[in-house]
DNA sequence: ACCTGAACACCGTTCAAGT
DNA sequence: ACCTGAACACCGTTCAAGT
């Protein structure tokens, strides 16, 4: 067997979706091989992966971090991947094996399978919150992320949708999920990091910019808008935000031109 | 004076932005203090981390090369920034002053200037590619993005989305500008790196999947998609894309609470 | 006040060598 | 076939020392 990088090598366009071989211990039928000395293989890896990124971090996640955690050195972990943004991106895939696109079979209203789409995707980012940093470096083609997109695209036909504008309504859609469950995940990490509750962080921010910045009279205006939705956890004030959002989204799908429910 | 990380640390809280003291060279009336001699001062310290990171990108930035690009040694940077995090922060708020906020008395529809807000914080991520890895780490209250924050407000406020509603508003279009810029970016980059034009790198992208992937049902879906909304250059496609996504939004907020453009 | 050099504790990855 | 150790070329940052 051939160590895992032995790939043709054009810049910008590799992946580890794209390479030809089938990753190890994963796909041939009943090849029954001998177990490898160290019990290591992709999936193994993989998931101590997730692990120590759920645990502490994408800026503390390190190949020989990963080696130590796994028992191994940290030359071995090559044997089963290229290299560390390989990795990554098989980590990624894995967790989005956790979104829950909806049966194409089931007939309820598009909106709602639209809003059940979004929130499974949301939960996934804030879930994970290095997700969204790798997101922002990789085409992420990854197996679990094609079917979500597919289902998406078949919800969208299901609202009528018209063709041409399936592709920018997905956009739509996923961009402002991603964007803003980024914001809540580095916010909630941000909490995490100083030992606060969130509230703790939220309320001292919020004393801290106020003493802080010149420009208070933006700080005035957004506790204003803070008080009008309501003084509750910064949890339930981002669950509102973003449903609020994205019925906004949905609203505007309908206008312009989505249909009723009709596929066409 | 005193070096630049003398300043409370609290972990999860701090940031350049919350720093007391003002920035060296920058703020204090006619204060003429002796030129240091080699001629460093915060300003040309960003000025160049910028040039850097538009040159290279984030990953290849390192406070070794940059100190190599000033003609002076690594260690001589942390006397006028605390870290390199700090140095990230004030370099993406230097490009946050490229934003064009519109002129509070102007009294263009707010629909029109809304798309004006939202297309030049597109041109602003895509023009700095590095800045939406960044966005995705830092609070980022710095004065520029601050203030454009405030007109963004004040153009819900003049469309007469009610105030309970404009920070939901808010929200949904410029998490949709982020993330949507995000892969446009990220795209350009993709191809840079490959040393191929976008529009190349999209050709060859579109074979690669269509020969590897087994659920090629959706790339025929997808091919589609794209005849179906023409088939120009890849740049004409996103800013296609992307003018329909921000139309379905604002028709969104309109039908959800914006008023005609009367404020309240 | 400002700048340097040496050092510490790390990285990702290659490569030749072991079993 | 799989795993290791040593080595290369890097990091960010601290600290004591220079001018």
């Amino acid at each position: 067997m051939v160590p895992a990088d032995d790939r043709a090598k054009k810049p910008g366009m590799r992946s580890v979706w794209l390479d030809a071989k089938a990753p190890r211990g994963s796909g041939g039928a009943g090849a029954r091989k001998a177990e490898p000395a160290s019990g290591l293989d992709r999936e193994r890896i993989t998931e101590a992966t997730v692990a120590l990124l759920d645990a502490e971090g994408l800026a503390k996640f390190s190949m020989r971090r990963l080696a130590a955690e796994l028992g191994v050195t940290a030359m071995s972990v090559y044997w089963y991947v290229a290299n560390k943004d390989d990795l990554l991106e098989l980590a990624l895939d894995r967790v989005a094996g956790e979104l829950s696109p909806p049966d194409p079979d089931d007939d309820t209203d598009w909106r709602v399978q639209l809003r059940q789409l979004a929130q499974s995707y949301r939960e996934m980012l804030v879930g994970h919150p290095w997700t969204t940093g790798l997101l922002s470096r990789f085409l992420n083609i990854g197996p679990h992320m094609m079917a979500f997109s597919r289902a998406s695209i078949e919800v969208m036909r299901k609202g009528g949708v018209p063709v041409e504008r399936q592709g920018g309504s997905i956009s739509a859609v996923f961009q402002f999920v991603y964007g803003f469950a980024n914001s809540e995940a580095q916010f909630y990490q941000r909490a995490a990091d100083a030992g606060l509750t969130v509230d703790e962080l939220y309320r001292e921010s919020m004393g801290l910019i106020a003493g802080e910045i010149e420009g208070s009279e933006l700080f005035r205006a957004s506790t204003e808008i803070m008080a009008a939705r309501g003084g509750d956890t910064v949890a339930e004030m981002y669950g509102r935000d973003f449903t609020y959002s994205l019925d906004v989204l949905i609203a505007g799908i309908e206008v312009t031109g989505g249909g009723a429910g009709r596929p066409e």
